[in-house]
DNA sequence: TTTGAAAAAGCAATCGGTTGCATAAAAAGA
DNA sequence: TCTTTTTATGCAACCGATTGCTTTTTCAAA
């Protein structure tokens, strides 16, 4: 366990004051150039390396990155943290990763560890039940930039990056009719988050635009999990008049659904056309490949990395943009294709 | 943004040393309880967060562990991301997590960033073509504790956490063969790693004990993607003598190869009876479900992170275990289920 | 040669805890 | 009551880099 070696070790070999070390490895003007070589080019020799924590201390900032997000165990988190890892290495930050497993208690206990680190901003995509941003209100009263993404929640001086989830409902319930669907059913997860409250939204959007009636029977709120799949192919079977087409705001779920109906008996897409969200890998394995909204998970990373630390770094201010919207991407596979295009 | 409280403001309001404020909130001994209760209250009631760069500053360490892995995006490892981090979250730990990207270079550049980051310990699961651990020397000579899990490598002082592939390969094409399997494949990734070695390993010691040829046109080496599924399935149909039992050892995969091969005609388990590896989420959506080898990514995060956080608190020497094995699971579904039970 | 401004380098305080050692106070024993 | 232990607290030196301000050096203009 060999010493560290520090500016002063430095300093006192080329007789110089720690002070003048330390600007010239940070390129400080004032410093002349020949100085500054000699200096560098000893501190490589010597295989010296800074001590953050010195740093961070006077500096009053650590380099350091907060995420918090539901799950990390979900496919589309995971190419958002990649694309997030991706842009914070290149720019010489730390990412500090934390999961409040959709609970808003451990959202708030996350919110605090993170503040505790003094992270110098914050990439949050909210838990299922969470109602307010209270939490991060020690952030904002010590100007603490945070980003929402995905999950998230207006907010004064707080950028949100997403989808046009709206617009990506609308569009998925569209492509349906546009097969010929008469009774299109919407599932979806907590309409408290605004990824399902708005593509909810823009179902009911589309029907409206073709004049169908909306009806709460082709409305299903679960939590979009395997099981939820499952359970919503047996309910179908048993519906006196099942739907024809079918929304589900999960590739994963609609995945073990279109399983499940298969078995019943359903063809598909001719009985029942189906449309998930997300485009995971697992939309391109099962039979038939299923038609989904392309969400640009490791884009949204990157973007909310880059714009954070932008404004960390002085280059924008995050007041200026409110909201960022990403484009998503219609894929239509055979779970929907009815109209065969020649 | 207001003043940050710091023992200081603590110890002169109560009149007492800093050293004493110091002392109490860390449950120090030599403290009377009564003072301490005393100081614990008015910190908390004035809002006192401890200052960690100033103590990571004094007491040379961080509190931070460094998880380096190959990919962040995948379903296995986010599960195994879920449990390192449940448990570094309860002891107080944090977490800096990069990725690899399934190359040494970039693992080079990550391990340097982790020891710039002065990280207690790290978790890594190497790269794909990682050939040596030299980049990891700067640690061993300063005695960081490190652990290898899942991707691993043999080296004296590094606790290696795995699951058995020799014994799991084994059993999943022991399985294949007791389903009536004359000729099973075997189609696996860079055998540069062990995990794909030993999988290798298994199924030729598997044919080996029920006295069957080995030949390497049933073994194919390739990267385990979806498109290395779609080319296997058109490559067995054109073999003269096809599979009738496919280990494939990775669930993704060979759910795209056997999506495919349904496509080409063949039957299910019946003409060619197919297993994976991971227990993926996938393998339970795909049409038939794909039998597996349950692979414990949470528990072994879980573990890798409790033992290396054991052995920064001193409860455990690292030394003394150098290698941890954790069960897997066969799990068997319809894919690959010929002999009906009744 | 003197003067002045600009450029380069140094001084010393600071960031906020931690900890070995010294000291004071309280309790126990003589 | 006086000494010895034990217990509780304080002193002050760190940890290593940063930075406002001062001082020294350099170099050109007067």
């Amino acid at each position: 366990m060999q010493k560290e070696v520090t500016i002063y070790d430095i300093a006192k070999l080329l007789e110089l004051s720690p002070a003048t070390v330390s600007r010239a490895l940070n390129d400080h003007p004032a410093i002349s150039s020949s100085t500054k070589s000699l200096i560098t080019s000893k501190a490589k020799e010597m295989g010296y390396r800074s001590n953050l924590f010195a740093s961070n201390l006077r500096r009053q900032r650590t380099n350091t990155i907060g995420v918090i997000v539901p799950r990390l165990d979900s496919a589309f988190m995971s190419t958002v943290l990649a694309g997030m890892e991706k842009i914070a290495n290149k720019s010489n930050y730390n990412l500090i990763i934390s999961q409040s497993l959709e609970s808003v208690k451990k959202e708030v206990a996350n919110a605090k560890t993170m503040f505790d680190s003094r992270v110098d901003g914050l990439l949050v995509s909210l838990a299922a039940d969470t109602d307010d941003l209270e939490h991060f209100n020690t952030f904002f009263r010590k100007g603490i930039p945070m980003i929402l993404f995905d999950r998230v929640m207006p907010q004064k001086n707080c950028t949100n990056i997403v989808i046009d989830n709206v617009k990506a409902g609308y569009d998925a319930t569209m492509h349906l009719l546009d097969q010929g669907c008469q009774q299109v059913m919407h599932v979806t997860g907590n309409v408290k988050r605004n990824v399902y409250a708005d593509r909810l939204k823009g179902y009911k959007m589309a029907l409206f635009d073709r004049g169908l009636p909306l009806s709460d029977e082709y409305i299903r709120l679960t939590d979009l999990t395997r099981q939820a799949g499952l359970d919503l192919a047996s309910h179908i079977r048993q519906m006196a008049m099942p739907p024809d087409g079918l929304f589900i705001a999960s590739d994963f779920c609609a995945a073990s659904c279109m399983g499940a109906l298969r078995q019943y008996g359903f063809t598909i897409p001719d009985d029942i056309a189906v449309i998930g969200f997300n485009n995971d890998p697992v939309s391109q394995v099962v039979e038939p490949n299923l038609s989904t909204i392309h969400y640009p998970g490791q884009e949204m990373g990157e973007i909310a990395a880059q714009t954070l630390i932008n404004h960390l770094n002085g280059l924008l201010h995050l007041s200026t943009t409110n909201s960022i919207l990403l484009n998503y991407e219609l894929i239509i596979r055979q779970s929907s294709q009815r109209v065969k295009t020649p």
